[in-house]
DNA sequence: ACGGGCATGTAACTGGTTACATGATTCA
DNA sequence: TGAATCATGTAACCAGTTACATGCCCGT
């Protein structure tokens, strides 16, 4: 998961690891800080023995440091392109879809507001089945409860689908 | 995370395997369908290497097939009540904080009313904390617009916690 | 001279996930 | 006889996480 992270920020241009980093830690805010340093480089690393990247290091840039420059192979372009075009929602963490929409906009391969507006009839689709399915549980039940949480989050997560089209139309307008 | 899931099932009474299993899907409801069997296992195995967990094989019950009933050692007997004492909340999951209460319930080693009430208070600094830092980003940077999902899924979170107060609040006077 | 930002990595642990394999009992 | 349920496991893989190690360059 945070391998497709990594691969979609390569989408846009080749690049090293060290900016990848920072690149991540702009977009994730103060929800960036904790990250692990080394946490980039072993990310990498197994994309690389997965065929999935090729890395260099690059020639003529003397002006900083050593840099080992990182582009997509063409299975690397495949699979960025599947993890952008793939609507589960993630559960886990909202950060996920948040970057694949920077993602999508940084690198062209597809549109933030198509990403957002697909996105959206998946979490309606599953709004509906989570409500069918509590129907089915007796009332006040363990699953019931369970079931009224997630339909709570979906109807959260929605909204802030509502704040994504917006400014995702906005930027589009914009640039 | 599971394990500490599994463990907590434990603390009610010792018990084996495939009844772990179906208590775990039964509190689950739907969402426990794709659980693989194999899974419990794994973590008990672990579990035991680990220590937290003593099993054997059940003597004179030979009414059904062989079966291996665990027991918590006292090392396991503190990391659940670790467990049920921690208030970070889940991100990922729902599920979690919904085993917890129906664990602590069970076992009777703490107040599903009680955990309900300490996390609403930890969500609610969460909350003012995500806020505060919206207030630092710029208005419209990718950051503050991840950090509104975020404030949305918590205000989600804590109309749910509502609701588990309520049914469990319920359920103390019922039984 | 030294702290801080730039830049890269590696070894090892941990834990979730899965595919697969086994065998007993019960009931139609 | 054969499906369903009860019951248990194992080997292997994959991925996230962390602690640690290295070294350059720049400004004070």
């Amino acid at each position: 998961m945070q391998q497709e992270v990594v691969l979609a920020m390569l989408a846009k241009e080749p690049s090293h690891g060290y900016e990848l980093r920072g690149r991540l830690r702009h977009a994730l805010g103060p929800l960036g800080d904790g990250m692990n340093p080394g946490h980039v480089y072993v990310t990498l690393t197994r994309l690389e023995k997965a065929g999935l990247v090729r890395g260099e290091l690059a020639a003529g840039s003397p002006d900083r440091a050593d840099r080992k420059v990182y582009e997509l192979t063409p299975d690397g372009q495949q699979r960025v392109a599947e993890w952008l075009a793939d609507m589960e929602w993630p559960k886990p963490d909202l950060a996920e879809f948040h970057l694949k929409l920077i993602a999508a906009a940084a690198s062209g391969l597809a549109d933030p507001v198509t990403i957002v507006d697909t996105q959206r009839r998946e979490l309606l689709r599953r709004l509906r089945d989570a409500q069918r399915a509590a129907l089915d549980e007796e009332d006040g039940s363990d699953a019931s409860l369970l079931l009224e949480g997630i339909v709570l989050r979906l109807q959260a997560d929605l909204r802030w689908l509502e704040a994504c089209e917006q400014t995702w139309t906005k930027r589009k307008a914009g640039s």
